[in-house]
DNA sequence: TTGACTTTCCAAAACGTTTCGGATGCTATC
DNA sequence: GATAGCATCCGAAACGTTTTGGAAAGTCAA
């Protein structure tokens, strides 16, 4: 690995000059400057990020933790997001660093050796609970963050969401005009905001159709809960005739369980989910659901980092992105 | 963010000392050492990474980058391998970091500030091609790292793989013995080395059982890819009994596009898919695939990384994992 | 009392970069 | 021919840690 000194040696310069040369100072020859560069590129000459980001003061790294429980991986969706997030971050010459972390406690750990160790500028936090002790330590340590998903005191970070409250309150419109009257919702854990708010959505969407029943029943936000949790509501004495479901995932296994009892979705069944997977589009029958209509979440996440980074008040730094209503074929027709 | 020079400082004791106590050398009087890990606890001291980084001269992380062609991530089952390797790599006190990179030309450019710029001090390299530019790279550098998945110059470096080529072979067996006589392949992209192996699989497969039909088409690795190839295999004059997948994306587009011809998979036609997905299980039908047969490739790509790093010979550090076939509802018979 | 050992501590150097505050030599101006 | 101004370069300090090579004080045996 080759370094300044080295580079200046052979050049017959001053560590000084080769470094500014590199930086694009202005005080610098063009002739020697264009010498320098030749001979950086010839030995394939980076600044050592260590060194660098000792005596800048900062990493220039934002760090995202993910939690993983085990034999389970979040949703895929996050990470194109993270993806176009990291592509902005890049234009501003920061690294986007994903750590996977296995427990609770394992991700707080994480947290302070990346905080507290200096190993990164800023945070992004997903998976945001309502209650967040991740949101709380960042707080109290006064670091840059933004999350995906609000917390109980929102008001007080930048984040950017999508609004699953409106989207399932008008899912649930759009089941009773057509005819529905037992809409029922499968829950993922309520301790994750996004699960919160959406059975809020659901709720209110209830509420305002002045619909008595709400059954529901909660399960893990995986295909398996959602088959599960199917199979509890349909047994019932009178069985819902809609399903609003948390995420896609558990939307795919409850179409499973109503096959299974000879049901078709969309025609004896309503399913709406919520994500539009790239597989909703092909599971049978295609799954109606609903995702964030705007392209780019994760560029917005990006820029409100480099706002915050920049000192911008977090106040100012908060959006909640409107859902668009996906309609393949399972949201059918009450019979 | 606190210091050793604040520590000692607030101690009485030299910044030395300190040092020594946290890290747990025999030179320093017990009495001394609870002093110093209290009040290193009081004020949330860790050392600053890029200070001991620069020192020590190894950035104690494991790099991967994770191509993301735009709109689509790769399968989630990466993800959960990279969770638990990153929870063994936890125990040897190096961090897993995982980089989003947009295009391959942005992947080079991120290995070599990963490599050149010390910032990694070894790979893991994920979705291997046949000639894969990165090995190329990190072979030329020197730097420790392990393939997931072989490349066409596999001799000269660790990696761990499955074996999908024998998957593959059985698969047409079995597919065989079940009277099929005419079974395709839907391939995914030969640069791919899983692609190719698997492809290859399928071929010999086919040359065991004396098939002379090979009817394959290609696309991309995703439903809408699978959807696609299947469509053109079936509307061919004397179309397969049966498709075999190059992974359980692909055959969850496959068996929405029999669906749409009126035909039911497992009956009509024979789908085998690859990878064993979360959502296979709630396919419908059930989708047939094969997995690892071992539960831990994460751990084991820890490991082997672990061993390059203590300089352990790469031609001992190769892995081929035998696959297990998951008979759901689709490989069915042929009629 | 002396010398050899042990225990406990510490000063200083080093890692590779960035950056502050000049230094040097040259050109233009009066 | 002195002076100011400019272009170009560089020495040295600093970032926070680890680690080398002792130093100081205490213990023990002879």
């Amino acid at each position: 690995m080759s370094n300044l000194k080295q580079l200046a040696r052979s050049l017959g310069l001053s560590i000084t000059t080769v470094s500014r040369a590199l930086d694009g100072y202005s005080d610098v020859a063009p002739a020697t400057r264009e010498r320098v560069q030749a001979a950086a590129r010839a030995i394939n000459y980076r600044p050592n990020s260590a060194a660098r980001s000792l005596r800048r003061r900062k990493a220039e790294v934002v760090a995202v933790t993910l939690p993983t429980e085990p034999g389970r991986f979040g949703p895929p969706v996050f990470l194109n997001m993270l993806a176009a997030c990291s592509q902005r971050l890049a234009e501003e010459g920061l690294d986007l660093m994903l750590l996977p972390t296995m427990s609770p406690a394992a991700e707080m750990e994480t947290y302070r050796r990346l905080v507290d160790g200096g190993r990164a500028d800023a945070v992004i936090v997903v998976r945001t609970r309502r209650h967040d002790e991740r949101v709380t330590f960042l707080k109290e340590r006064g670091i840059p963050f933004v999350t995906h998903g609000r917390t109980a005191e929102s008001s007080e970070h930048a984040f950017v969401d999508g609004d699953g409250e409106a989207g399932f309150h008008d899912a649930v419109q759009l089941l009773a005009s057509l005819g529905h009257r037992r809409i029922a919702h499968i829950a993922a854990p309520q301790d994750l905001t996004f699960a919160y708010l959406r059975r809020n959505g659901w709720l209110a969407g209830l509420e305002a159709e002045d619909l008595a029943e709400r059954a529901e029943y909660g399960a893990l936000p995986t295909e398996s809960g959602g088959y599960e949790a199917a199979q509890h509501l349909l047994q019932q004495p009178s069985p819902p005739t809609a399903l609003l479901c948390a995420t896609d995932s558990m939307a795919t296994g409850a179409l499973s369980a109503l096959k299974e009892r000879g049901l078709v979705a969309g025609r004896d069944v309503a399913v709406i989910g919520h994500d539009n997977l790239p597989s909703a589009a092909f599971t049978d029958p295609p799954l109606s659901t609903m995702e964030i209509a705007v392209p780019d979440v994760g560029r917005q996440l990006a820029e409100m980092l480099i706002a915050r980074l920049g000192g911008r008040d977090p106040r100012d730094l908060q959006t909640i992105l409107p859902l668009r209503q996906i309609l393949r074929a399972t949201h059918g027709l009450a019979n």
